[in-house]
DNA sequence: TTGAAAGCGGTACCAA
DNA sequence: TTGGTACCGCTTTCAA
C-alpha cells in the first residue's frame, strides 16, 4: 500500500474540469454554483478520496475548527466527564479538541497556552486552574483568542468562568436530609484548605441556620479520602455525639467508608436487626462526581454536579465567544442535581 | 486589550534586521548561523512575543507535531488513564494530542479519521475499537499516516496493536490465590460476550488445570457490574458450593459487591467473629482498571493493567512509526501488575 | 553565513 | 456562474 500522491483541490479541479476557485466555493457552500458543476465537483471529491486540508484553509484566514483544552487531571472522573461532554458537543459541530494535560503552575499553563496558540486554535478552555490568570488572559486576548475557565470553585475573579454551584449543592443536600426529618446533621470529609469544600460547608452551615438547627464545629470533621479513615472517623464521631442522625459525606470514598463504619458500629453495639445491612438508623448524604457511579446501590442521597453537561455548556460558551466578540465575559454557574438512592 | 496585529517571522526579521529565511533557520536550529545573529533573532522573538504558526510550517512540509487519538470512552478509568499517559508523554516532546471521542461503528470511525487527517496529524491512535479495521488502515496508509490501535483484547489481527495481556493477568491472579493455599477457586462477573473476559477466564482456567485443581463451569458466574447483583450472586454461589475458598472478581464493582455479599453471608450464618469485618474466610481477587482506586482499603488482591504506561508505550510506538517507516506493524503486549491488598 | 524566491493547499477578491 | 491570481506564514533550495 504505497503512499498515494496527496490529493489537493487542484486534482479535484482537474478531474472535474473546473477551476480551483470553483472547487473551493463548492466545498464551502458559498457562492452560487450551478447544481451541475456542484455535482461534478462532488463526484470528483468522492472518487479521488479528497479530504480538505484545514491547516491551509485556516492559514488563509478561516477558522481552524479546533478548540484547545487544558485540563488539570483527566484521571479525575469529574474532568473526564467534562472533557467527554465537551468533545462530544464539539464533534457534533464538526469541530475538534486539542487536549493538553496538567499544569497547575502559572508558567506551565502559559507554555501550554502557547502551544495551543501556535496551533491556531479558535478558542481555549482551561479546566481546573486554581491560580490567577492575568497573564494567561492577556496572552490570549493579544492573539484574539477567547479563553474560558471551568473550575470546581470560584477561584478566578475577572475571567470568563463556568463553575458548579457548590453552595447550592450543599443546600439541596442538607435540605433533603432535613425534610427527611433529620435535625442533627454532621459533616464528614475533605480538607479544610479546599475551596470547594469551604463553599460546600458554607451551604451546609447556612441551611442549618436557616432552619434553626444546631451547628457544632465539632460536627464538621476533616478526613482523607480513604475508606478506612472515614470508617474510623464516623465511628468516633458517633461515639462522641450519639444524637447525630445524619451525616453528609464529602465524596464517594468518604461515603463508602462512612457506610462501612456505620455497619461496623451497628454490629458492635448489637442494636441492629438482621437486615440492617441495607438499612441504617443514621442517614447518609454525599457529594459525588459522576451520577452513574458503581456505588449507587447504596441507600445514600447523592448530589452531583452534571459534569458532562458542563462540557456541553462550555462548548456553547466558547463558540459564542468565538463567533461574536461582543459576548461579555462573566461567571456562569451550573446547578447541582440530587439523586436519592433507592 | 485590543487584538494586536499578528506577529509573524516577517516582523521578527524586520526587528532583528535579518531576512525571514534567517529567522526560520534560527527557529528550527538548522543551518549554520552565527551566534550573534542567532542572539539578535531570539531577542526579537522574545520582545515581540512571537509564537510560530505551526499550521503554516506543517503546510510547507514539516510535521505538525500532532497525534490524533480516537478513544472509545473517556469516562472509563482505563481509557482516561491511558489518555493521560499518552498526552503526558507526547507533551514532554512538545507534541500534542487531538482528542476525538466515541465511535464504535466503522463508518463513524472513518469519519473521525478523516477529521484527523484533514487536520494534518502525524499519526493516529485508536483506543478501544473492536470492529475490523481494513478500511481505516487503508485510508491512513493512503495518506501516509501511521495508525496504531490500543485495545483491551486482541480483536484486530493485521493492525499494529498494543494491548494488555489478559491471559497472563488472570494467570498471575489465580496463581497468587493458589500460592496462598486456595484450591477451590471460583469466578464471578462479566458478560460471556466480552472478549476481554474470555481471555481472562481462559487464563484462570488454564492455571487451574496447570496446578491440577478442579474446574467447574458452574463456578464461573456471569454478573452485571452492579454491587447488589454481585452480592446476591456470590451469596448464591457459596450457598450451593460451600467448599469454594476464593473468588476472582471481574472488576471493581463486582469485587465491592462480592465483599458485601461475603459480609452479609458471614453475619447471617453467624459463624464470623466480631472483627470479621476486615477478615473473611473466603479470599477475593479482582481485576481493576486503575491501581490508585478508592477501594484499595479492601483486603483483596488486585491485578491491574498499567494503563498509564500503556499510554507512554503508545507514544513511543507511534513516534517510531512516524519517524521510521521501516518499523514493522505488529502486536505488542503489556503485562499486568499484581497488587496485594493490605 | 545569509538572502531571494518558489511553493505548501486553500480562500477570496476581482474580472470575465 | 465561473476563472485567474494574490496572498496566509513558514520552509527550503539555490545563489550570493
Amino acid at each position: 500500500m504505497a503512499v498515494a500522491k496527496k490529493i489537493t483541490i487542484n486534482d479535484v479541479a482537474l478531474a472535474a474540469g473546473v477551476s480551483v476557485s470553483t472547487v473551493s466555493l463548492v466545498l464551502s457552500g458559498k457562492g452560487r454554483i450551478s447544481s451541475a458543476t456542484g455535482q461534478r465537483v462532488n463526484d470528483a471529491v468522492e472518487q479521488l478520496g479528497f479530504v480538505r486540508n484545514r491547516q491551509a484553509s485556516a492559514l488563509r484566514g478561516g477558522q481552524s475548527g479546533v478548540i484547545g483544552l487544558i485540563v488539570r487531571d483527566l484521571t479525575s472522573p469529574f474532568y473526564a466527564e467534562l472533557t467527554a461532554g465537551l468533545t462530544e458537543a464539539l464533534e457534533a459541530q464538526g469541530r475538534m479538541v486539542f487536549l493538553l494535560h496538567g499544569g497547575r503552575e502559572a508558567d506551565q499553563l502559559l507554555q501550554r497556552l502557547d502551544m495551543l496558540l501556535s496551533q491556531g486554535v479558535d478558542g481555549v478552555i482551561i479546566a481546573g486552574a486554581s491560580g490567577l490568570s492575568n497573564e494567561l488572559c492577556e496572552r490570549a486576548a493579544q492573539k484574539g483568542v477567547p479563553l474560558v475557565f471551568a473550575s470546581r470553585a470560584s477561584y478566578l475573579d475577572e475571567a470568563d468562568t463556568l463553575r458548579p454551584d457548590n453552595m447550592q449543592a450543599a443546600q439541596m443536600l442538607t435540605e433533603h436530609l432535613i425534610r427527611r426529618g433529620h435535625q442533627r446533621i454532621a459533616w464528614l470529609g475533605g480538607n479544610s484548605a479546599s475551596l470547594t469544600r469551604a463553599e460546600r460547608v458554607g451551604g451546609y452551615c447556612a441551611t442549618l441556620l436557616k432552619y434553626g438547627l444546631p451547628f457544632h464545629s465539632e460536627w464538621v470533621v476533616e478526613c482523607d479520602a480513604s475508606q478506612k479513615k472515614a470508617a474510623e472517623a464516623i465511628g468516633a464521631l458517633l461515639r462522641h455525639n450519639p444524637t447525630i442522625s445524619a451525616v453528609i459525606c464529602y465524596n464517594e470514598a468518604i461515603a463508602m467508608g462512612a457506610w462501612f463504619g456505620l455497619m461496623r458500629a451497628g454490629r458492635q453495639s448489637g442494636e441492629v436487626g438482621v437486615d440492617a445491612f441495607f438499612d441504617h438508623q443514621v442517614a447518609l448524604g454525599a457529594f459525588a462526581d459522576v451520577p452513574e457511579n458503581a456505588l449507587d446501590d447504596l441507600p445514600i442521597a447523592w448530589i452531583t454536579t452534571p459534569a458532562r453537561e458542563m462540557g456541553y455548556t462550555l462548548a456553547d460558551r466558547i463558540m459564542q465567544r468565538i463567533e461574536r466578540s461582543d459576548v461579555a465575559a462573566g461567571h456562569q454557574i451550573v446547578p447541582a442535581r440530587l439523586v436519592v438512592g433507592r
